[in-house]
DNA sequence: GCATGTGAAAATCTTCACAGCA
DNA sequence: TGCTGTGAAGATTTTCACATGC
């Protein structure tokens, strides 16, 4: 099953693992499935099967070789050069992304932020000093292809556009809405409500003890 | 198919549905698939399948009613009570998390903040008070049920057990780790950095314009 | 005609059983 | 023996084709 395509959902998994593998390397020179498992909370099958889509990393009877496993996930995400970024959005969100200190680790870096509100234009934050949207032009010849947006609902379709035409073809979308983007686009949305707003689903029913006492008797 | 258990995936898209209909409400009284698939960029079949697991809102040749089905799916999601909450880790991510104004839409509100930084406890940000993370006490007694961390990754685990221990059974981890909880209690994780991680992946790769058309000739 | 609703087919993802190797 | 690696089975999710009803 080597060099087969690699499911979506094992992508989703990958920074998972660079993650705990990073985090592991000054633990040793291997690690098993099921020690990996334990860190990242993932099934030790699960993980042997997302890394046999890209072929034989591991020694049997030992684990996997941590140092050649980054580099292979790395090169797989794309993550094996470093990758700088805009934020568009200063607002609370954007200002906490603006100090995120998670980018680092994967390579990547905010190179430049941006807002329509005049208070805020001129203001620096984390060593950036915020523009005028009105500037997001060019990032193609500055080597930026990834956007972060985090404004208002009612403006993000149209940060969206201004980032593609200024060369962006990745987008991390904190706005709670769908971007209209060319194909070419890559859009990823993180939504904290609708994460939220499914945590009650699972959460067990209050026992009204009296009732419940009853129907259980 | 009526009656069905609600698969997992039509869970995760309830929410993002719910967010459309409330915007919906002052368009007209039905919404088809399609008009509902225009905003939410899901394909309408996905959406009529989704809304087929808990029966019949639609009417034929018409569309859905927005107002049942919005009863129906906060029922489903049990948003059709109001829900409180508690934050811990009032960093920059927690403050952004307190003035969040996406919440409400769904019935919920944060009713008490905390953190373990001497520093930051007694601030008010958004009319609340930042109380000592010891305090995590007995959150039972006031009817909160979930809690949202948002402090480093060394103090979420303990952070967590506080939170189990107070009686809440819901959290929303915005830390890059794996939480040990009881079965009982659901963990929903937000890792921004493994998102934004997997952008580069789907994006286009450069071309390198000499040799790209070098090859292609 | 138009849009919902549903069993069946297709695609995708996870788990199983066990082969292969240090 | 211990852990990786993989084809096949099983489960889940999406898509299809078309029946149904206003």
């Amino acid at each position: 099953m080597r060099y087969h395509r690699i499911p979506a959902e094992t992508v989703r998994r990958l920074p998972v693992y660079l993650n705990a593998l990073l985090l592991s390397l000054q633990q040793g020179k291997s690690i098993s499935s099921s020690e990996l498992s334990a860190i990242v909370g993932i099934n030790p099958l699960q993980i042997r099967k997302d890394f046999s889509y890209f072929g034989g990393f591991g020694t049997r009877g030992v684990g996997y070789n941590i140092e050649k496993l980054i580099k292979k996930i790395k090169k797989i995400l794309k993550l094996d050069s470093h990758h700088q970024a805009v934020l568009v959005g200063a607002g609370n969100l954007g200002s906490a992304v603006l100090a995120y200190p998670g980018f680092a680790a994967y390579g990547f870096q905010i190179a430049a932020a941006y807002d329509s509100d005049p208070a805020k234009i001129g203001k620096t934050i984390n060593n950036i000093t915020i523009e005028d949207a009105e500037n997001i032009i060019n990032l193609k010849k500055k080597n930026i292809k990834i956007g972060i947006i985090a404004v208002p609902r009612q403006q993000s379709q149209a940060i969206a556009q201004s980032l593609v035409n200024a060369g962006v073809t990745g987008i991390l979308n904190f706005s709670p809405c769908r971007l209209a983007v060319p194909k070419r686009v890559k859009v990823i949305t993180i939504n904290i409500a609708t994460d939220l707003a499914r945590l009650p689903f699972y959460m067990p029913a209050d026992k009204k003890i009296g009732f419940a006492l009853n129907k259980r008797a």
